[in-house]
DNA sequence: TGCTGTGAAACCGTTCACAGCT
DNA sequence: AGCTGTGAACGGTTTCACAGCA
């Protein structure tokens, strides 16, 4: 009983925009937990350091949630936005590949939330398997990562593992089932029908601030 | 003489095109390694996924590459390319939070490249202080980070701290006199004069993967 | 012929400005 | 009076289309 019922369209919503109604929502729940009741766009807007008239267009592509003349009623906007988005509930991960990043994330506050709980690993290393990560995630083989996703209602896999490996794995994800795959792996993967896929690529992300650095005043 | 003369703006590189032209330098890697001498910008947009025309406006940023009627030669531009972005040298980079996403990196291939070489660690812990990473890197107080940075020409501060101390060890690194941040913290951070940040935001990652999922199709 | 480099057009996201409501 | 929700203006990026060249 997910509250899927007259959902309103995610779709149209750019990757920005996604973005944005993310941390709007983390902003929520810090303002909730500091008693506040109602918040204006503008006020959102100082919180996030963005402009007013974004917010209320980013609010708009999902509903109407304001009361003109007062602003938004956080508790209400959360719960609203947090049920559109999905993030009211948790989601089942699971990480391929158990080196040092998988179970660093396997393990980390990052995954482990409110929205989303790792429940294993898994690894092509027999010496592994069988074990667990320091916080108690089980690391299996991942030849049974179908069979696994499957029972443990998997719907999102994180990709761990070296780039060579990463194709292999992705599409392994992918045809056990899972809807999204997160890809940590400095490779392009995919693209396949029904699952969508989000590269978090840790190489990219040095060299683009690398490159953005302004040239050393000499 | 890291051939600095006569470098083309690198303003004007919008967040995107920055992004594109580290994968574009990445596939003339790949291009190097498997002998391609020439290829033509329909030839590079088919390996990236992008249109030939970005490719092109993208290098016209930062000069002229290409022979008409012919197209761009792989080693040449690769050369070119990587002079202009600044990543033909290796940088230094330091990593405050000796945590296990911070080892992680610290040891990752992704970090330690042609490009990066991670030659520290920070922590605050003193039980950690003194250790090394699994691959030998020094584990160091956050107290000496001012001196380290120095010490180590480091240019460049990775923050894989928790997100009540982000905004503290953000500030220690600018002021350490790193040129950019590269902040894994689930925490807005700065800005600094003279510093660039860039956050990866690990739980926003999974966070807005989890949100453009198309919904189940029940 | 086939490609690059580039002005022009189309597209998309952001910001402005205001009508309408409380 | 102050705010939301939104049409219209703006600005930037992507794509198209072609002139110029090997």
């Amino acid at each position: 009983m997910t509250s899927a019922a007259s959902r309103p369209r995610r779709e149209g919503l750019s990757e920005a925009a996604t973005h944005r109604l993310s941390l709007l929502l983390r902003s929520l729940g810090v303002l909730e937990a500091e008693g506040v009741d109602t918040i204006s766009s503008p006020g959102l807007a100082q919180r996030l350091g963005v402009n007013a008239a974004q917010i209320r267009k980013d609010l708009a592509h999902l509903g109407e949630f304001g009361v003109r003349g007062v602003g938004y009623h956080v508790a209400d906007l959360r719960a609203r936005l947090g049920a559109i988005l999905g993030l009211d509930r948790v989601r089942v991960v699971v990480i391929v590949g158990a080196g040092h990043l998988g179970q660093a994330l396997a393990d980390s506050k990052n995954f482990n939330g409110e929205s989303f709980r790792v429940d294993a690993l898994f690894d092509v290393d027999g010496r592994k398997v069988g074990g667990r990560s320091r916080t108690g995630v089980p690391i299996r083989h991942t030849g049974t990562l179908r069979a696994s996703v499957e029972e443990l209602g998997a719907e999102i896999g994180v990709l761990a593992v070296p780039p060579e490996s990463a194709e292999a794995a992705a599409r392994a994800l992918a045809e056990a089932g899972v809807r999204g795959i997160l890809n940590f792996a400095p490779a392009t993967v995919g693209p396949f029908a029904g699952t969508t896929v989000k590269n978090v690529d840790l190489t990219l992300s040095l060299e683009t601030l690398a490159i953005q650095l302004t040239p050393a005043a000499t």
